[in-house]
RNA sequence: GCGCCCGUAGCUCAGUCGGAUAGAGCAUCAGCCUUCUAAGCUGAGGGUCGCUGGUUCGAUUCCAGCCGGGCGCACCA
């Protein structure tokens, strides 16, 4: 409303001739740091400054000027310094914020700027040889929370998990099964090299002997190796499964690179790239001309062997996401893979796509901490903790905040300690508080006959206390936090939005009172106490209900659980 | 060596499509106190935004070069 009014004082501006730029440029209007600023700032003018070649001061003067409807909708209007235009609204606009939260709901701070658009997101995307690890489980929540974040912003959004159950790793998975297969028969054999050592491989073992056990005497040794692959396999996938789901994820589609070789996706990929010459031979290999398209060399797609690389089965896969129709790929990655990048573009301008049309989000590693000692893992002696441990000791939705906390690319330290906690050192003990908060007070205000109303039936104009107006200005900067948040996807911006507004409701709600006291209370005599009308707390219960709303809203984004009681 | 990411308070990190005195949590210090839901509340100190240049009316933000950390540079996945 208020960037409505500034573009009509610049329209208006220039049809008397006073403005003569062209196009504005996009009228952004944050929240200033300091309070004697007001409400909202423009730096409008000083943009224009040097396209004016006027002083930023007399644009601003200038707009100020031709401000449509500046009595009705601002307390103040001022121009500081170099050019800032500080505008201090009308609090009756912010009980407009409170109206809006509650006639939308759920809706509140979604937008529909994705509408038409399809995207797919692929995360996690492990390999079936063993349980998910804290990475994995890092990577899972971000990718499921930017399939939330899409969705919120009107994309038509799906999120897949491709299954690597092809090539070098199953095998290896076979193999190393089979092995502790024959060591429990007792048979003493070598250890594949590289194979996976992870207790979970013997624990598999035991329980395909005992499935076999009427049939394996008969079996061939080739054909009881391709048994251990195909059910260890079976159940690492089902493990992984589980593991999600505990998590509160579930995907769309699982996307099977086996079944991707078995339609010859791959032998199609290539002969159709080979037609258009983005294939040549060398070395008895087939190399993709990436390099053709921004890649620093060229790639490998099929080895002297005979063998595909996995490239070439990535290629024929992402050549799939776009068939499907997909508007936009998101790929959740690793952060090691970063490398990987310029090649998956170069396949996506190879069949004449921008190489945005391709997103990846990097997913750095999580560093496991207990009460802020490290805690070691090694890949080597197969100790390292699993998703699913970590789950079983802080929860689902701590594991998932403390994973949405930091920028994805960064490290992340993760106290387990802390993630227990019920204290309010737990950022998301605190901010799941607030909302189980707001709850007790419904109860509370229901035992004391104090109704809750519509705003409606309130009177907002009674929430003046500075308090309340930066508890309404924070919730009215939800919509962008939210929408900034999916088009840059950066879930960690609305957990750390989630805490702000958190840290304020708490403030609030320690300082002020909101419901009257119970009729049997003593009322003690400390005149301190401010006064509360029944009127301040219909208000108050309406910016309360506001407030959860948000909380609720944030959280759900994020694929959290919003507690009525903790 | 080349490429990508990171470097902001003692610690963990936000912020930065260039904007006004750089923010939060933890820790530290100083008070307060047991409250509608309670595991506390209020306040304070703490910074050459890695360094050096450049562009600009204005740079933590953009550019270049350096320093430090991580990762990647396979006919592995």
């Amino acid at each position: 409303m208020v960037t409505i009014a500034l573009l009509g004082a610049l329209n208006g501006a220039k049809k008397k001739g006073q403005l003569k730029t062209e196009t504005w440029p996009t009228l952004t209007l944050d929240a200033p740091k300091r309070p004697e600023w007001g409400d909202l700032a423009s730096t409008v003018a000083m943009s224009l400054a040097s396209s004016e070649h006027k002083a930023p001061h007399d644009i601003a003067q200038i707009i100020v000027e031709n401000l449509p409807q500046r009595e009705e909708l601002f307390e103040r209007v001022e121009i500081v310094r170099p050019g800032f235009l500080n505008l201090t609204v009308k609090p009756t606009l912010w009980q407009e914020v409170l109206r809006a939260i509650e006639s939308q709901g759920a809706a509140y701070g979604k937008a529909d700027f994705g509408r038409g658009r399809r995207v797919l997101v692929e995360y996690v995307s492990a390999n079936p040889t063993g349980p998910l690890h804290v990475g994995h489980g890092r990577g899972a929540a971000v990718g499921q929370a930017i399939v939330r974040l899409l969705e919120a912003v009107g994309h038509e959004v799906a999120g897949e998990y491709y299954i690597n159950d092809a090539g070098r790793q199953m095998k290896l998975l076979g193999a190393s099964v089979y092995a502790r297969f024959q060591e429990l028969s007792g048979m003493k054999v070598e250890f594949p090299e590289d194979g996976y050592h992870g207790a979970y491989i013997t624990a598999v073992a035991e329980r395909i002997k005992q499935q076999l056990s009427d049939t394996a005497g008969e079996m061939a040794p080739a054909d009881l190796e391709t048994q251990c692959r195909v059910l260890a396999y079976q159940e690492m996938l089902r493990l992984i499964r589980d593991d999600l789901s505990s998590l509160g994820i579930d995907f769309q589609s699982w996307f099977s690179e086996a079944a991707l070789l078995e339609s010859r996706a791959v032998e199609q990929v290539l002969d159709e790239l080979k037609s258009r010459g983005l294939l040549f031979e060398q070395e008895g290999a087939l190399w993709f001309r990436s390099s053709a398209f921004g890649d620093e060399k060229d790639r490998v797609v099929k080895k002297h062997d005979g063998e595909y690389t996995y490239l070439a089965s990535d290629i024929a896969y992402h050549r799939d996401k776009l068939q499907r129709g997909y508007d936009l790929l998101v790929d959740v990655w690793g952060a090691d893979h970063h490398g990987y990048i310029p090649r998956m573009q170069a396949v996506m301008q190879a069949y004449g796509h921008p190489k945005e049309r391709l997103h990846v989000v990097l997913v750095q590693l999580v560093k496991l901490l207990r009460g802020g000692v490290e805690v070691k893992m090694s890949k080597r002696t197969g100790s390292f903790i699993t998703m699913r441990e970590v789950i079983d000791e802080v929860g689902a939705d701590a594991a998932k905040f403390y994973f949405l906390m930091r920028d994805s690319r960064t490290h992340l330290d993760f106290d387990l300690e802390l993630a227990k906690q019920r204290s309010t050192d737990n950022p998301v003990y605190y901010v799941q508080y607030a909302h189980a908060r707001i709850s007790s007070l419904w109860r509370v205000a229901a035992e004391r006959g104090v109704a809750c109303p519509q705003s409606t039936e309130a009177d907002l104009a009674v929430l003046t206390d500075p308090d309340e107006l930066g508890l309404i200005r924070k919730l009215s900067a939800y919509p962008e936090i939210l929408q900034t948040s999916a088009s840059t996807f950066e879930p960690h911006r609305m957990t750390y939005y989630l805490q702000q507004l958190a840290a304020l409701l708490h403030m609030f709600y320690n300082k002020h009172r909101i419901l009257p006291p119970a009729v049997e209370q003593e009322q003690g005599d400390g005149g301190a106490i401010e006064e509360l009308t029944p009127k301040k707390t219909a208000a108050r219960l309406v910016l309360m209900r506001s407030v959860q709303q948000v909380i609720r809203n944030g959280l759900t984004v994020l694929g959290i659980s919003a507690p009525e009681q903790m």
